[in-house]
DNA sequence: GACGGCCCTTCCGCTGAGCGGAAGGATGGT
DNA sequence: ACCATCCTTCCGCTCAGCGGAAGGGCCGTC
């Protein structure tokens, strides 16, 4: 039989089969999974562990081993970047007790690199480490809204998923969602992924003025909670933003 | 030529390369660094780049990218454990307004998974992803007073590296610390990487009571501030590392 | 302009690393 | 005992991976 990719693909395919959903796999799994031969994940997967890439615990299942997130905490974009947000994500929460966010793009999709959370504060799906689109969210409104013209034509050429009966999914909303975005410099994004939570978020921009994150809170939405102003989030996001904005560089 | 080691070594050599000192190389040092020809670590550095493991900046230097750090979020004793004991740390660090940092065991080091820092607090070398020998910090002391007895005779034998003249490098000494540690349950760790640091340390525990984690605050050294009183920060960091071992199910 | 240093990028004949079917084993449930 | 599921080991075969060679780009120095 022809071998279907090379090895670094294979190596790679195995890590790629873990996932927020199935965190835990037998080797069985993976095979399947990857569609790789039990034999050939065997071998992998054995070479993986050795490494610490992998790691397999006591019920017989791997999972991601802590030595590939120590490799990976080095991402610039993730831990490096957390590590200058820091002190500002830690103020906002502060002083807004909400669910505080900063994510980054990647491809079409919002990757979220942290996030602080109030026991009292609304629940929310996010997962530090997980993704979601663009269009639906409000960091993902703004790194798309200054994104480059092809990206933003390729999200709206869709297919612009629907989460709530809020959720933008038509393409000339979105285009003026986005344009409002840039002219006001802030995303509101109410409903969008779940009606109890609105996300208030603002650009971090990078040593050369680009869009480099954003950052959000996540409160409860007026239509749960008709106390809630969306409005009197948007200084301290704001000001959360540019504190990090320095921080990286940009002046 | 003969290859000196299989294709998934060799991806996980080019991984391995990249440190927190070394956190963007250019592919001829990743070829240097790892000590493959030039010709494979293009080849590999290639794909790994497709894929999203390593990214290519402007420079024309490669660091981890943020695909890599993704996968590796869903290594359950990082952020997995991290989501477990984000409220508790939250918790220690408001009430103590210091230094609070969630660390984990890997051979014979520990690996810092979180850390939450004040900027009035005192500064601390480590890093999320980082790691420090077991014998020489609060968590380390932990980790290691609950560890397998094998492991604690491999770190006694040494050698144990001394940071500052506070260090404790005789085996006998470090020893009367870890059967210290066991009987009162926390670890306090005074200026021994740091001379003005000062770490209090507790057990984190899993469902069936094995310690899984260490949490701890690191707080100015008596030495350089005689304002501190260690003994304060035991009480509110065992509540912190009671509650994290609750929310991973130990009873 | 010439030269050197450094960092790539591409090519292609050769061969041994990787492949995976086959065989066998362990465990748990019925 | 049988079956389903999940491994683990073996080994002949072949093509994926190898890397030296060739070539190129960029920058700094003389």
């Amino acid at each position: 039989m022809t071998a279907r990719f090379t090895v670094t693909a294979r190596v790679l395919a195995v890590l790629a089969a873990f996932s927020a959903t199935n965190p835990r796999l037998t080797l069985t799994e993976i095979s399947r999974r990857t569609g790789l031969p039990l034999t050939t994940t065997h071998r992998l997967v054995g070479e993986l562990a050795a490494w610490g890439a992998l790691e397999r615990a006591g019920d017989g299942r791997y999972r991601i081993g802590l030595r590939l997130w120590e490799v990976g905490s080095l991402a610039p974009r993730s831990l490096g970047l957390r590590e200058s947000a820091m002190p500002f994500l830690e103020d906002l929460y502060e002083v807004t007790r909400e669910n505080v966010q900063l994510a980054v793009l990647d491809g079409t999709e919002v990757v979220y690199v942290e996030r602080l959370s109030a026991r009292s504060a609304v629940s929310v799906i996010t997962r530090v480490g997980g993704r979601l689109p663009l269009h639906a969210t409000g960091v993902g409104l703004v790194l798309l809204a200054h994104s480059p013209p092809e990206l933003q034509e390729r999200v709206l050429a869709g297919p612009l998923r629907r989460y709530t009966r809020k959720t933008i999914c038509r393409p000339d909303e979105l285009r003026r969602m986005l344009a409002d975005v840039r002219r006001t410099g802030v995303a509101i994004s109410d409903g969008q992924i779940e009606l109890v939570s609105l996300s208030v978020a603002a650009p971090v921009r990078g040593p050369g003025g680009e869009v480099v994150a954003a950052v959000s809170v996540v409160v409860p939405a007026p239509e749960t909670h008709p106390a809630t102003n969306p409005l009197s989030y948007v200084p301290a996001v704001r000001a959360a933003a540019r504190g990090i904005s320095r921080a990286l560089g940009h002046s």
